[in-house]
DNA sequence: ACAGCCATGTAACTTGTTACATGATTTT
DNA sequence: AAAATCATGTAACAAGTTACATGGCTGT
């Protein structure tokens, strides 16, 4: 968040507001909804860190603005975090735990667990194609709603696996 | 992360070094190194929220410890983690957004940074490949593996349609 | 004697997140 | 006159993270 902020800012400063638009449109707004407040709260930790700067811009029929820009700190922030490689490690470890504790408490049926979670994933991926087939234009969310497709389809193939681990050998 | 540890902890009371290893475990160990500190914080916090009543237990050759239960609210709170069906959502966008960063800076090169991810993403589905050789005994962590190894394979994927957008209609 | 495991914790920092407060201007 | 958009921020809480401090017991 931080660093996607600074790396908007490297391309072109802005205020808060705007930023938070170009935020919206780039993560794809609505996979996420972003809270304008944070925006300001990030910025102005930003600006403590001594990343970007704040200058206030007078305006004559708004209110006045303040934009910030990057520092060369923050500019060599941005740097380093193009050239991280590091990727987000899986969501599935938080299901496999609560597969293994179901299991293990009996509080709830594993194999319904998965079941109830596929047919989430499903709705979730029908929702995305939707989406897609709207967005025909090749425009620029297409990329993160494939991107995002084609992990659930992934998830829901492990979800597969799980079932069949499951029911083959009952009990662990 | 507490839904995690209360979820154990509803299986089975633990002192915090205990949990820590059963934590490891259940959330594949190597692959999120977890710090011990964090377990003892935590367990803490919950206790303070009701979640869990911790009681020390006197040892004769080890130093006392102090065992953690979990509460009515406790389990409550657990049963509605189970039925949360919510998903972790994609780390693709962050990338997303490095690419969009790249390409408008043109601080770095946007195919070029998608082959170097590709190629570590390579490297990291190798490994844990490798891990799924050693691991043949169909033991506990191996859907883990599968279920990483399936995400990874879609991100691949993702960054080769990427590459396509990108090199077949250059700039956006 | 020293390393390493068992066992517990605290202080401090970072980041995310939201609810709330404020006020101007523009559109309906 | 009301609703939406532009524009900024604060206070407070929730969670993750780590570095550090402490002490006993076990094995070599």
């Amino acid at each position: 968040m931080r660093e996607a902020m600074l790396a908007l800012l490297s391309k072109e400063p802005s205020h808060g507001y705007e930023l938070h638009r170009r935020l919206c449109v780039a993560l794809g707004e609505a996979v996420t909804p972003l809270n304008v407040g944070q925006v300001y709260v990030t910025l102005s930790r930003l600006e403590k860190s001594g990343f970007v700067m704040g200058t206030e811009v007078e305006q004559t029929r708004r209110s006045d603005k303040k934009v910030y820009a990057v520092t060369a700190a923050g500019r060599e922030l941005v740097a380093h975090w193009l050239a991280d490689v590091s990727w987000r490690k899986s969501a599935p470890a938080d299901f496999h735990l609560k597969l293994v504790a179901a299991a293990a408490t009996a509080a709830a049926d594993p194999v319904g667990l998965i079941d109830t979670q596929r047919r989430e994933l499903l709705r979730h991926l029908a929702e995305i194609q939707h989406a897609l087939a709207g967005t025909s234009e090749e425009g620029e969310a297409t990329l993160l709603l494939e991107g995002a497709a084609l992990r659930i389809q992934a998830d829901i193939r492990w979800l597969e696996v799980c079932e069949l681990h499951w029911t083959q050998r009952r009990r662990t």
